[in-house]
DNA sequence: TGTACATCAGTGAACGCGCGTTCACTGATGTAC
DNA sequence: TGTACATCAGTGAACGCGCGTTCACTGATGTAC
């Protein structure tokens, strides 16, 4: 990772196999769910023996790990390009469309990190990290959208947030920005993790619009009311 | 079900058997997650051999079946159940409080119907059913709410859902009615499913404030701006 | 440049496990006369 | 009330499968002199 240059044939090798495994993962993950990933089925895709995969992963808890970090890791790549291509920084609006375009690029993805959380597993603190990389980002922009109406009636929420901001990791929002992070996030996410579950297929009208006006209501009203 | 009093002994036993499996299943679920499912395991529970289960339901798809019919039936029921209580029918606040209480009351029956789908499953008709009574609890709480707006921006999306409404079963919602119903479910869904997956559990703030704030948001304001 | 050695990728056999499901069978419970 | 029969719950053996993981081993690739 660090030091990509001075890379022997066999790091080389070694790292696209290990990249190949983890596309085959995503795969079996697409097709039969996270839970149904097996080192075995992934060796056989690829034509190896199952032995083989202990090589690369010390198991598979280890390619889950990792499957999930990549997860995070590229989303908050995703976000940091968005608040890096403009030119004051990210607003909601880019933010939302991009973890939106992110969600639907791959649902399990998506899933995988923001779905039904896979039984017995803990992240570790790496992760954690990323995900308060991708909450800062989030705080950041909701920081720029203009202020909620000064006698706001969701005072006890903002000053709750303000007491227990430790999730913040440190940034320095105000309550009523903390409150809007979350409202955008839990928003967004109540549209998106039900689209992409399917739950809106046979209904008929296009998450698309709904995405948006959620989106709309979040940015051009104050949100924290 | 239907001729409860004329049950013969044997059937009687039938019904409390195949109960017990269903509450066997259901901490098997709780404990290692609905794909983690197996007819020997309960059997093992129960004290039984393995094949004896299958007098009681064909397969393990059929017992996921009636315990996804269970849970859409069960939250049906409790709206219901609050829609009668009061007087003039219930209001959103109201139906929104049984479901968070239902949704925490279990959460891995709220995961089952509403998270991540099982890989492979195709609900039956009768399943779809339910969940259209659901929502048509959800239009009726919504319609009592005071209009929003006449000139309301998010008219495309009021057109688009007036449209097509099939997802409403025939139900007499006006466009707006149609669109906020969409709105309560996703925006509460948002807050209850990543607090029952979890996801707020290191973050320190409570969640029930900010579902709460999001209810009131929804009901004093029109959502459907 | 060529030889001797070390490193490492991948194999195949094996272990123990649990799964869903089928089948022939035993033994208990209910029914008909 | 008692006997003959039918119904049905549950067992145990079996089939074939795939899983994660370990281990001793082969053969190819790289390294050192």
């Amino acid at each position: 990772m660090t030091d990509t240059g001075t890379k022997t044939p066999r790091e080389r090798y070694r790292a696209q196999v290990r990249a190949e495994i983890k596309e085959r993962a995503w795969e079996q993950i697409a097709t039969a769910g996270a839970s149904a990933l097996s080192l075995n089925a992934i060796a056989k895709l690829m034509g190896m023996s199952g032995p083989a995969l202990y090589r690369y992963y010390a198991g598979r808890d280890e390619l889950i790990t990792e499957l999930i970090r990549d997860a995070y890791r590229s989303l908050a790549d995703a976000l940091h390009a968005a608040d890096t291509a403009t030119a004051s920084g990210a607003d909601v609006t880019a933010l939302a469309h991009v973890l939106r375009e992110w969600a639907l690029e791959d649902p399990h993805r998506y899933l995988l990190i923001y779905g039904t959380p896979v039984p017995g597993y803990h992240a570790p603190d790496d992760i954690t990290a990323i995900s308060q990389e991708i909450m800062a980002t989030l705080l950041d922009a909701c920081g720029e959208l203009p202020a909620a109406s000064p006698a706001s009636p969701a005072a006890t929420l903002d000053a709750h947030l303000a007491d227990r901001r430790q999730w913040a990791s440190g940034h320095p929002a105000l309550p009523a920005t903390l409150h809007r992070a979350l409202t955008v996030w839990t928003r967004l996410h109540g549209v998106l993790s039900l689209e992409v579950a399917g739950h809106f297929n046979g209904m008929g009208f296009d998450p698309a619009l709904l995405f948006t006006a959620e989106l709309a209501d979040l940015v051009d009203r104050p949100a924290a009311r």
